[in-house]
RNA sequence: GGGCCCAUAGCUCAGCUGGAUAGAGCAACGGAUUUCUAAUCCGUCGGUCGCAGGUUCAAAUCCUGCUGGGCUCGCCA
């Protein structure tokens, strides 16, 4: 599709060419009107009005003519208190809402891009066990934004990264062992910082079944490093099962023990060694990274020679560069607010390019059960794992209400509204909103009437109403908002255009009759209908939810 | 104490190139159906956009300072 905007203000700049001044012209931008005011505005009169010492309705005068001749333009109007509002002209409207005919749905939105290789990495929860429900925010963010990515053009990787090495890992082993080892007849203490869940022991109990009397022959050492590597993969399957449950998969899962097996932790801390930004203090060697604007130092190399998270962190986004991509944003719950500034300090002592790294803090996420809060815990007994959340109300509810709010904001997760089957529910509404989009079609087609296609010129000065042009401006800002959405970041603001999308549906629906007598008249609301149709299957498409034909 | 996020209707939240009357869902109340699926729609009620300054022709939106809430400040990851 168009971006309506972007086209309009290349017909206006053009219009207005010999009209406006260099400093003037940049000001001339569109936007779309408010309900009862044509279809775009421009307030570049009341821009003018100082500069020029002129009122604005006398320069909204001045330069209307020259607007209502362009090309994608029908009726220009100059209005109080300055402003001149634009009404697509309609061969410009057939001619896009035709055309979004003949597209592929889940290609309607997709801009011609670049191909600039993005990273997106999101979830990357520590293999160390389930994923936990507040995990689905991340997780919904994050292929939806890599998603909306695409549409832009962008060459898009979805990218998890596993924690596979450190203290942590460490932990989980022997969490395991302490489990195992008596299985064997042998003992292993558990440690302080180790993994209770009930599913560490279980682990234990599967890992043995498998090769308990392959374990009993090693020596200790090589031991746990095989429960750890079954740990892991054990761990990380169920991950990724959970995962697909709900919609999201990765193009990559990407080791931290690779980074280091590998060299890379090496190969940055030459890289930084080589800047000149590294120093030892304490028998450890710390970054400068003070000078690149972080508020502390950071230790790159502990004191018994182990790398920090830091230090490996560099490397991998060290190494996410030399992959090719020319951003990577990272999706991290809230609780990592505070690596932001540390990780930015990194990349600029490492002289990565500015902007090479983007991260999205998402807030906490909040669950209800029927309006009141309830907390997740093994003690109150309430599901905690992604996986039973997504069991629970079903994959494209929960994406949807993952999505109810922007990022910024903390959320509220009502699991019964959301697994309710009514209109409250705006997954549901969705879908029966689609439904009802194909049943029109269907019908129309049963009875012979002649159905708008790619080809056929259709007379949309027929849609009249305040419904029609409601529903029309919906269709024509779509590119627009979705633009902005992936400029800005903004995944749940698809969900809002596919929600406000059906309510403008539902709306004309109810009011406006589409098969009628009036053969033009229901060929122009027929264009409505299929044009409203691919659009919020193209919206589900960057949402990831299924929609069904009939309900 | 420092950093980041939030504060908009009774509740949950949108509102992002600064523009005309601040929107939606839920809740409450009242209407519209021999239906192109009423599983819907419409209307009413409801807001000093946390407070105070500032910039601007114009501020929920930008800037500054407060207040309240959340997250976070390790040679863990």
């Amino acid at each position: 599709m168009l971006n309506l905007r972007e086209t309009i203000d290349r017909q206006v700049s053009l219009a207005l060419g010999d009209l406006l001044s260099a400093e003037e012209a940049p000001l001339a931008l569109c936007s779309l009107s408010r309900p009862g005011f044509l279809d775009y505005t421009l307030s570049l009169p009341m821009k003018l009005a100082r500069t020029r010492h002129q009122a604005p309705v006398v320069i909204a005068d001045e330069l209307q003519p020259a607007v209502a001749g362009m090309a994608c333009a029908g009726l220009a109007e100059a209005v109080a208190p300055g402003y001149i509002n634009i009404q697509l002209s309609d061969t410009f409207v057939a001619d896009q809402l035709s055309s979004m005919l003949g597209t592929d749905p889940a290609m309607l939105l997709q801009k011609a891009g670049n191909s600039q290789k993005i990273e997106v990495e999101f979830v990357s929860a520590n293999p160390t066990g389930p994923l936990h429900v507040g995990n689905g925010r991340g997780a919904a963010l994050g292929s939806v934004l890599a998603t909306l990515l695409e549409t832009q053009g962008y060459d898009v990787d979805r990218e998890y990264y596993v924690n596979d090495y450190g203290s942590k890992m460490k932990f989980f082993t022997e969490s395991i062992a302490h489990y195992l080892f008596p299985m064997m007849g042998l003992e292993h203490a558990m440690p302080e910082e180790g993994y209770h869940g009930a599913y560490v022991s279980d682990l234990a109990q599967a890992i043995f079944d498998r090769k308990g009397s392959e374990l009993r022959s090693l020596l200790e050492e090589q031991r746990l490093a095989a429960i750890e590597e079954d740990g892991k993969s054990l761990v990380l399957a169920s991950i990724r099962q959970a995962l697909e449950e709900m919609g999201v998969s990765f193009d990559t899962w990407f080791s931290e023990r690779y980074l280091i097996e590998n060299g890379w932790n090496d190969r940055v801390l030459q890289q930084f060694r080589d800047r000149g930004v590294v120093y030892e203090k304490d028998d450890a060697v710390w970054l400068r990274s003070t000078d690149f604007g972080d508020d502390k130092d950071r230790v790159l190399v502990r004191r018994d020679g182990e790398p920090t998270y830091t230090l490996t962190d560099a490397a991998y986004h060290f190494n996410k560069f030399h992959r090719g991509y020319v951003k990577s944003i990272d999706v991290f719950g809230a609780d990592h607010i505070g690596h932001i500034l540390p990780m930015q300090a990194l990349m600029k002592s490492l002289g990565l390019p500015d902007g090479f790294l983007e991260v999205i803090i998402y807030q906490i996420v909040h669950f209800l059960r029927g309006g009141q809060r309830v907390v997740l815990s093994k003690q109150t007994g309430e599901i905690i794992e992604l996986a039973d959340l997504v069991r629970e109300v079903g994959k494209d509810q929960a994406r949807v209400f993952f999505l109810l709010s922007s990022a910024d904001s903390e959320l509220e997760f009502d699991l019964e509204v959301a697994k309710r089957n009514s209109l409250d529910n705006p997954a549901y509404y969705l879908k029966y909103t689609y439904a009802r989009l194909c049943s029109v079609e269907r019908q129309s087609r049963g009875i012979g009437a002649v159905v708008p296609s790619v080809a056929s010129p259709v007379d949309v000065s027929r849609l009249t109403t305040a419904e029609d042009r409601e529903l029309l401006k919906c269709l024509l800002k779509a590119q627009d908002e979705v633009d902005d959405a992936a400029r800005t970041r903004q995944p749940h603001r698809i969900l809002y255009l596919a929600s406000e999308l059906a309510k403008s549906v539902n709306a004309f629906y109810q009011k406006e009759k589409v098969i009628q007598e009036d053969a033009d008249l229901a060929q122009a609301r027929m264009l409505l209908v299929l044009a409203s149709q691919r659009l919020l299957q193209a919206y589900a498409h960057v949402l990831g939810v299924t929609l069904p034909e009939s309900m």
